[in-house]
DNA sequence: TCGTGGTATGCAATCCGTTGCAAAGTGCAG
DNA sequence: CTGCACTTTGCAACGGATTGCATACCACGA
């Protein structure tokens, strides 16, 4: 009976208007909402397609209707498993308003052009970018295509209309800065992501500035090749062969982490010895091995607003770009030294 | 010029054709491998094509040719951080065969059905299923409505023809019995993940039999109630107030951090006070605050055979179901105890 | 010059739906 | 019973591509 199940073909709407006796266009109507049909032929039709197993074909639909409730996702953040967070709360998200997340990997940045050009071919109705190292032109190349965009955990430009969501990192930066002065740390490192990425520019750019107001310079400033675990080990090690320091702010709760460990393996206290500072109070930072003092950013927030962002803008083409910066806070664990007393 | 870029709306084929002064098929043409063109032609129509900008529209080009290159990606562990590996090798081994991956986030088991609906509305070529948790009765839904399926991390199944991708969980179970024997624990408990799982039970089942065989019987037998971090902590610490034990076999190393965690909470020495032995050897699980000995999944083979089984599925609709098992073997790291001099 | 075989091309139907428009149907007041 | 204003319905065109088939073209040998 049920066509569909069996599987021998998909069941068409031309085969349910003819087992129910009525046209295509009544067929139709009653599967599209607010169409005028009457209740005698909705029931027909609708008695039809369930014996029947018809399912529509969404992208049959999407031909007339320029639609097609896929939202490209886009991330070159598959190492971070921070991420995890990140892809729950989109997808979720997004499936919650009917919308479909065509996952998108961008690890080789070779391969930023063919995505692009296949997230056209797909005719998705968006896309989100969730990441802080793709380099603005990256979104503005999909914004001149006509593609609504919003770059989750991106920075606003001045020169581009994109829809950006984020936090202030300069601000997250001094946080840290004011942090390390009040707890009486004077010997200060920087271990950033990315060198180009502008997460790590602005957190540098607010963690310099507040330390030189409080008269201290950094002494060490080095950047990790990429936000991951191995990368933070590795980076923390030339720190600390290159010279002893008292402190060091993270860009990132997965390269603090990683810092974390290299000190765990050389033996050295955490905050006995060195003080450590990560950024963003991923769930792992609460975890028992690490307990990082951390800057917060409001995950949950940046995601939920970046999803509705993307939806009104879909609705609403011509819709101005928007840039929603939400602020950080300071979350205190173990790895920073109490006051004194 | 291009007014693909300029973005008022899509080029189409026909324009193209107009444009070079050729009919659609032609234009159709030069864009399909293999068909029958004049390089004269096509390189008129290539121009035009570059002109203004075209990208054919795939989603137009699925109905008559009806593959779309989507698959559905369903899991529902996004609360596991390991599985941002496993979302990462699967995106990137499905783009490399020019696959898209259509994400559906199923941690709520009660849109399954939903979920279902609408990867056939999609038109999905097939769906990868990563998750041990789900039931059999999932997958073999989507069997049953022909689609094509790969189910990784699962477990074969007698009764049914559903492609399976996975590791022989009782051997797994097997090796960490063998081991807590070796080393002489005698008062052991197993802290597994979903009681309903298959790799639960399986995982159980290797490692019940195989103490048994030793003449030891499981002390204490705890379920988490989802693979993930708090949960283990959760139920370590449950299982602590309960009874003391020498060591836990714990069924994946997410849960085996949250239950080292527990300890590291409690002041419990590990492997000083209590053994612990994980399940998988993700990234993480080398993590220098953790370095857990645990049963190696290879993930990597795992996922690179899944996604061939699915493209081969896809290309060869009547083949029959296959099922590829590969072995676990022991990583020993800094958890259990070392052999006895 | 003509015939032949093969390659290129275009026509038109098709894939599966949606939608503007005109025709048909309905209900109700006069 | 007629007229009028809605509500339902179907027709047919359309969205953007592919493809079977028939025709047009080409070069080449006889």
């Amino acid at each position: 009976m049920d066509r569909a199940i069996r599987g021998d073909t998909r069941v068409t709407l031309r085969e349910v208007a003819e087992a129910a006796g009525v046209s295509r266009s009544a067929v139709s109507r009653t599967f599209t909402e607010g169409a005028s049909v009457s209740a005698r032929t909705r029931k027909k039709v609708e008695k039809a397609a369930r014996e029947l197993g018809y399912r529509p074909n969404v992208l049959a639909r999407s031909l007339t209707t320029k639609r097609t409730a896929l939202i490209g996702l886009i991330s070159n953040n598959f190492q971070n498993p921070a991420f995890m967070e990140i892809f729950d709360l989109f997808t979720a998200g997004l499936q919650n308003r009917g919308l479909r997340p065509l996952l998108v990997n961008l690890s080789d940045d070779r391969q930023a052009e063919a995505s692009l050009e296949m997230l056209m071919q797909y005719s998705v109705d968006g896309v989100i970018v969730a990441s802080s190292t793709l380099p603005e032109g990256f979104s503005v190349t999909l914004v001149e295509a006509r593609l609504p965009v919003v770059h989750a955990f991106g920075k606003p430009s001045a020169s581009f209309d994109v829809n950006v969501v984020g936090v202030d990192n300069v601000h997250g930066g001094e946080l840290a800065a004011d942090l390390l002065v009040e707890r009486g740390y004077r010997s200060i490192a920087f271990l950033g992501g990315p060198k180009t990425a502008s997460s790590t520019k602005d957190r540098l750019q607010g963690f310099k500035q507040r330390l030189k107001e409080a008269g201290l310079k950094i002494a060490q400033t080095l950047f990790a090749e990429t936000y991951g675990y191995e990368a933070g080990r590795k980076t923390m090690a030339a720190l600390l062969d290159k010279a002893s320091v008292e402190a060091v702010f993270c860009g990132d709760d997965i390269l603090c982490m990683g810092a974390r460990d290299t000190c765990r393996a050389r033996g050295l206290a955490v905050p006995g010895d060195i003080g450590l500072i990560g950024f963003n109070d991923i769930a792992m930072a609460g975890w028992e091995g690490y307990r990082l003092t951390t800057v917060r950013q409001p995950i949950h927030d940046i995601i939920v607003s970046a999803v509705e962002l993307i939806v009104s803008q879909v609705e609403e083409p011509g819709r101005a770009a928007e840039a929603r910066i939400f602020p950080c806070r300071m979350v205190e664990r173990d790895t920073i030294r109490p006051r004194a007393e």
